[in-house]
DNA sequence: CTGAAAGCGCTTACAG
DNA sequence: CTGAAAGCGCTTACAG
């Protein structure tokens, strides 16, 4: 049986194999099948079918030899075990959608070196242009002005600012998750951030704050309280807050791993979620937030729409309209049950 | 500046390019820059000082064109939200690694139309090959045996026992995990496993009861209690598994999200883990894993070898030599705090 | 050692 | 309406 597999494996019908078949010449053909006029319905008919019968797939490669586009972008990503790039790269895939172009995805995994291999494979390979997607929300080196195809940069923005880059709203994000716990009726909240080197962490607290202000309030203890992206610092932060503000009535977490964390210390702490403190995440990480007890609320960072708006984007450049600077993809709220309306 | 993007961008350097800047004919461009003998070494050193300072990049297309190969195979996964799929893709990355075969991955998410758009897409690319990445460990239909070029299915294996499958050692697993409880000194060991209707699921529980057969031991309860991936179901077996046999001292799960549930449940029953029981997991999923209370032990898939191991048959097929089957890769235990000698 | 020519699979003016 | 020819960027015998 092997060999039904490799020695009559059969070579790709070309364009002549097709002429042969139906009887003309392989100009005719292209025509034919590309739709191009001047081909009598009665040819181009004799030359569908014998397309058919062969399973003619043309030869991109060779399309693109002539065209000069290949229907081929680049999307380099930096962090795919993280689970950020993934949707960004759907997004951009839903984008160039039914057409004709394909995404060719690499991982860096954050090693420069393997970054530049990646980078002269798509290069050779002759991509349209490229996606570059960051591991974290701050901003990451440019890969210069000289790149021979349009470059937009997605989740973390360009350090140029003359380059193309789309990020999700943080600040917003904090803005809409301050906003909820004050519509559920909450007034004393605190913010449980994650490491204050990341901007979106400090982004969120600041949107946060904002919204607050603009009811008079102020996070309780004055300020958010900085830690890890992590369960443990969720746990141990509400430790703290439960000792120095027991009257607190509502917790806004920087992701939805430490809005976890926060959950846990909280019911073991006896206290009741959402009744005596309401609980918000960020992420929207469906096996967390879905997962916990009770069901998180969380923010999403739409980072799909992130990876449609990129690709758009891209697709613009190529055609020659560079629309550089930084664009902003707002967030949504989810709901679910670790916030309600205080009893 | 938008014009620093886009008008002034040079067309890459071609052949032609750097022979009429190094003054000898394309033929001797080829050769030099490939390394081809019968090149005086003087004439070779300004062919390459010209590409340098053209920055040439040869077209890997128009090679392609000429050799048959494109350097390029497909990977085609179903699960990409998911977290088996990206390891396995980068196993594969690494394999193929240094060498000039670059990895183009798709992802159907589960849609069969989506799954035909992206193989056409591939195809019309001349791909060299295909790994196509199950979405679970469930036997997956095969593409067919007509194929245009070599086909690997990895994680989940092909319905075809004529094609060529990588999977990783679900029995294998199970045995490995009920040794280790055997070795930590536990003799009432209960299983609670997922969805029944995985294959993997059967498998890992079928390895473990052979594994306590083997000195003289039945599961706690008779068999294992299935149900679903989720930690909380996790939770609710454990309730049951405690109070019908309160006297067990170690607990098999299927995954690390059902053995995060199980730990939970166990610590607000009062139950000391390690002392009292002992808990595994399976995944090694790192962010479930690490953040559990205890840390979690439990089994590595080795995805990353699944990856290597597809891409080094891929690459022996394309080579013509087809080793048809199921290749299975073995597991390996990860130790962490939730099991310890019994005191 | 070097270069002219043919050809990979396709498209596109240009003749007929 | 149809086809012969040139050309996209490259490599490979084959002459010189």
């Amino acid at each position: 049986m092997r060999d039904s597999h490799g020695a009559e494996r059969a070579r790709p019908a070309t364009l002549k194999d097709v002429a042969s078949l139906a009887g003309v010449s392989i100009a005719t053909v292209s025509k034919a099948l590309n739709g191009r006029e001047h081909v009598r319905a009665e040819t181009r008919a004799r030359v569908q079918a014998a397309a058919e019968k062969l399973s003619f797939q043309p030869n991109v490669l060779a399309k693109g030899l002539l065209a000069g586009r290949t229907g081929t972008v680049g999307l380099l990503a930096s962090d795919l075990d993280g689970r950020f790039s993934i949707p960004v790269m759907m997004g951009a895939e839903d984008a160039f959608g039914a057409g004709s172009t394909s995404v060719f995805l690499c991982d860096a995994r954050g090693d420069s070196i393997r970054e530049q291999h990646h980078l002269r494979a798509l290069l050779s390979r002759r991509i349209d242009g490229l996606i570059v997607v960051g591991d974290t929300t701050n901003p990451r080196e440019t890969l210069g002005r000289d790149m021979p195809v349009p470059v937009v940069y997605a989740y973390a923005p360009s350090t140029d600012p003359e380059d193309i880059s789309v990020v999700s709203d943080n600040v917003g994000a904090g803005r809409i998750a301050a906003d909820h716990m004050l519509d559920c009726g909450r007034s004393r909240i605190a913010y449980i951030s994650g490491d204050v080197s990341y901007h979106a962490a400090r982004d969120r607290v600041e949107g946060a704050t904002a919204a607050l202000a603009a009811r008079g309030l102020n996070l309780v203890g004055g300020e958010a309280l900085y830690g890890a992206w992590t369960e443990g610092w969720g746990r141990g932060a509400v430790r703290t807050l439960l000792s120095r503000n027991p009257d607190l009535d509502g917790i806004l977490c920087g992701s939805d791993q430490i809005a976890r964390g926060a959950l846990d210390a909280l019911r073991e702490a006896g206290r009741d979620v959402p009744g005596d403190i309401a609980v918000m995440g960020h992420d929207n990480w469906e096996q967390i937030a879905a997962q916990s007890r009770p069901p998180l609320s969380t923010i999403d960072m739409r980072l799909e729409e992130v990876g449609r708006l990129a690709a758009e984007l891209l697709f613009t450049a190529i055609d020659g309209d560079y629309r550089v600077g930084t664009h902003s993809v707002a967030t949504r709220l989810v709901t679910r049950g670790s916030t309600a309306l205080a009893g």
